[in-house]
DNA sequence: TTTAGAAACTGAACATCGTTTAGTATTAAC
DNA sequence: GTTAATACTAAACGATGTTCAGTTTCTAAA
């Protein structure tokens, strides 16, 4: 009979109705409004039904990351459309930057929020970005490789590059950014982009 | 009489207590520790006291922004003996990653956390971090203007170099790059520094 | 020196949070 | 139909930021 495997998907629908909600919540509310009771609230069902499905909070978080990295992957799907590896290398920067943008919340859950980093031990144990960045670093070797960008290693190379991009994003969403308004944002974002490819690329 | 002044300084000696004693908590023990109460637990007064020197907990944080980047800028006053453009911004940076990696959570509390933040109505209101960023400022505009640095605008060049080093100091402080350990972090560093320095300059 | 009023301070409470537990419904298997 | 497991929840716990009524301390004029 298959009542094991129903009552096993039925698990399952219900952690992800619990991950929509929190996700609901957090585009649309503040993410300090985020919290176990709404989540209850929205899924109509009491708070202590919610642990029940995950440990805690941090592991609902932990779960919502997921979900961010599987759409910024999805996104990088395109890159295999373009074939030279400099206008590859920008294009991957774009995509990031531009989710990033479009998804603030869950680039800050991602890559800034520390709540969610709670449900490891070691950051050693954090892989759920590995696909994402795997994607930069293949870019970045095949420009080294070719000829286009020169670097004493693709690890610093990678590792450089992603942290300029996330700095960019990280000060925006973090309002660090007093000298340039939200309107401005966009084009600064466009000019570093200009700037570091002008840059690193074809010397 | 001198009493009005004596009631000044002793408000000014109270607000200084408290600031010194939520930087104590903030730096031996987790920001999720620094609590009103055990800040007024460590100045020997209740909890409601503090709410007569600060408006709310924002506002200490608020004020402990202001040391750090006070600590910061004083760092930046040796780069004065230094003259050589592109050895000052080598240099510049050079602080700005010690400082960082040295204070990370004051770091944190100056660039990353949003609860500072809370006490500005609008992004533009937060102007003290402006010293600090005017050092940087001038540095990349004399290096443009005397020809190591080539970029569309000071503006772009000095903002992608903050972003940069941003980018790099809060990956590593909320620990989102699992694939370098915490003992490497310090050569990767200067990795990264001296790979976007040869990039940057001397072209 | 006395005393009224201001200033400084606090105990106790409020609302809200994440989380736990004891107990109640619902369901499944024999 | 009975029983055991499963699903669920009301109520509470401890901790948080914050407020307020009330007490103590101090100051300045009488």
């Amino acid at each position: 009979m298959g009542t094991a495997e129903r009552k096993e998907r039925e698990k399952h629908e219900m952690r992800e109705m619990i991950l929509n909600a929190a996700k609901k919540l957090f585009i649309k509310e503040n993410f300090e409004h985020v919290t176990i009771r709404r989540i209850a609230e929205e899924i109509e069902y009491s708070p202590a039904t919610v642990y029940l499905y995950f440990a805690d909070k941090d592991a609902i978080l932990c779960a919502l990351q997921e979900v961010g990295f599987r759409d910024l992957f999805k996104r990088q799907q395109v890159l295999s459309a373009i074939k030279h590896p400099a206008e590859k290398l920008r294009a991957c920067g774009k995509i990031y930057l531009d989710f990033a943008m479009e998804n603030q919340e869950l680039y800050d859950l991602m890559f800034i929020m520390r709540a969610p980093m709670k449900a490891f031990n070691s950051p050693a144990d954090w892989t759920v970005g590995r696909d994402t960045y795997e994607v930069l670093q293949h870019i970045v070797t095949d420009c080294i490789e070719q000829g286009y960008l020169k670097a004493p290693s693709p690890q610093i190379a990678c590792f450089s590059l992603w942290a300029l991009l996330h700095g960019v994003v990280s000060i925006f969403i973090r309002e660090r950014a007093p000298m340039i308004s939200k309107e401005q944002q966009g084009v600064v974002i466009n000019g570093i982009l200009d700037f570091t490819m002008a840059e690193l690329l074809d010397r």
